[in-house]
RNA sequence: GCGGGUGUAGUUCAAUGGUAGAACUCCAGCCUUCCAAGCUGAUAACGUGGGUCCGAUUCCCAUCACCCGCUCCA
């Protein structure tokens, strides 16, 4: 067993097709990524199992497909508008960067830096030579602002009227479909609206492969809920948010929660979920209690009221939100260092391996010819009625452990050689790929063989 | 965005101020009846743009990308 480096992690994905560099040919663009062929299989079984656990199997749950571009007043109400454009100033003698807001909240050991315009901040930066945290002098770049928001226009002119935003977050988008969804659904509280999409941030970002990137997607949770009933629930996500990544076949302890001490404009509480990257723990899911804030706020802004008559007590009030969020860039990530280890075999030789979860793996199964000249002609019938039932590819090119091991590394649970027993009594061998057990099996039995094993 | 490092076939590495060599992979063929064997053949690279020079993959500058650290990060 060896650890896995993110060098050659990066190089796996692209050798096999899991993940290219965006705009490869143009030198790349700056932290984005290209799911190729194996990649948009194992991210979409992703999606498909997040899609099981969290819409088909809990009860009052729903999923929605909200447009990435919303009216901008959306993050005005979201706070997204005034919080995403950071007022930064650098520090010319050491060339840190600092929020100058905090500079002074901390010189100040007050919030008064909260209320100021840029100029008002950089002003009494100067005037009272609030020092630099790193080396203590007081020599500050004026404020510039860094936009996290994507922007473009809607119309062929540019103006300020017309911009509208990527969404940064797909949240916004259960929230103001809340009263939509409850009333066509019927719904009661609590209730849960789970969307997957993408989401963008004009971040300075360092990267690390597909951990951090400036377009990603999402897979979203919302439950709408009473207040005094939002803590339990929040505490419940949690645990179904590990439990969830341990179904998937991550172990417990690569998996930890993180606790938030420092809350976000809108939340009482926070936690992350982290994995244990060869860089060190990084979160792929976070669990937040955004009480009522959100649809107050948009009660606030678009004047439409946003409460909830509950039928049992017949009050109105504004649900409390308890949000669990996962990154499925990250958790696609997440799992393919999870699955990849190499075997010593019995006569020395190693093979590399990635045990993705059966229904996680982009292929199912693999086709292969005992010897091509052979067997390939009824080796390619067979692929051809399993491609009907699963993703399925076949192998015909070099000897037959050679085509082991290439499935081996892409993570395909199950290899099916055609040989002449095929041909004569129907029979095929099939090997597991954890196990690397082999049974001879009838042809007529594969189907179902397979899907037993392949469930989530 | 700052500081440091790196940039040669798909991958991992060589060499060189006179335009590059190998291994593995991949592809085709031979062989092969259950775990990367062997043989033959083929494809394939100096990130990009300037500068110096008779001549630059090599030296210099810029740029782009990646890595490490900072910063940022609901």
């Amino acid at each position: 067993m060896q650890e896995i480096t993110m060098d050659k992690m990066v190089n796996l994905c692209k050798q096999y097709g899991f993940i290219f560099q965006g705009s490869e040919i143009y030198d790349g663009l700056a932290n984005t990524w290209d799911y190729g062929p194996l990649g948009s299989r194992l991210k979409n079984n992703v999606k498909d199992a997040w899609r099981k656990r969290f819409i088909q199997e809990r009860p009052n749950a729903y999923e929605l497909d909200a447009d990435i571009l919303m009216h901008p007043k959306v993050w005005e109400a979201s706070g997204h508008v005034e919080s995403f454009a950071d007022p930064l100033t650098d520090c010319k003698e050491c060339k840190t960067r600092h929020r100058a807001d905090n500079l002074i909240n901390d010189y100040s050991k007050s919030s008064i830096g909260d209320t100021m315009s840029n100029q008002q901040m950089i002003e009494y930066i100067r005037n009272n030579k609030v020092p630099c945290p790193k080396c203590g002098k007081s020599n500050f770049t004026e404020i510039r602002q860094f936009k996290l928001m994507f922007e473009t226009y809607r119309g062929v002119v540019q103006d300020a009227k017309s911009i509208v935003y990527l969404r940064p977050e797909n949240a916004q988008g259960e929230y103001v479909n809340f009263l939509n969804v409850q009333r066509s659904m019927r719904a009661k509280l609590p209730f849960s609206i789970g969307q997957i999409g993408k989401a963008f941030r004009n971040e300075i970002t360092p990267g690390n492969f597909t951990f951090r990137t400036i377009e990603f997607e999402q897979m979203e949770y919302q439950t709408f809920c009473k207040e005094g009933s939002d803590t339990e629930l929040y505490e419940y996500f949690k645990e179904y948010g590990k439990k969830f990544y341990m179904d998937l076949g991550i172990p417990s302890d690569k998996l930890r929660f993180h606790d938030h001490e420092k809350l976000a404009h809108y939340a009482k509480a926070a936690c992350d979920i982290e994995y244990l990257f060869p860089f060190g723990w990084g979160e792929i899911n976070g669990t937040h209690n955004r009480t009522n804030f959100d649809l107050t706020r948009h009660q606030e802004y678009s004047g439409k009221s946003q409460e909830y008559l509950d039928p049992d007590s017949n009050e109105k009030y504004i649900p409390y939100i308890i949000e669990s969020t996962y990154g499925l860039d990250r958790t696609v990530l997440a799992l393919l260092f999870n699955a990849y280890h190499e075997d010593t075999l019995e006569d020395g030789t190693t093979r590399e391996v990635l045990s993705l979860h059966p229904y996680l793996a982009p292929y199912k199964v693999a086709i292969l010819p005992l010897v091509k000249k052979f067997h390939a002609n009824k080796a390619l019938e067979i692929y051809k009625k399993l491609s009907s039932k699963f993703m399925t590819t076949y192998d015909e090119s070099g000897n037959i452990g050679k085509r082991y091991r290439r499935q081996d590394i892409i993570g395909t649970p199950f290899v099916i050689t055609v040989d002449d027993d095929t041909i004569n009594n129907n029979t095929v061998t099939i090997r597991d790929r954890d196990t690397m057990e082999q049974i001879t099996i009838s042809l007529d039995d594969v189907e179902n063989y397979i899907n037993e094993k392949i469930q989530f």
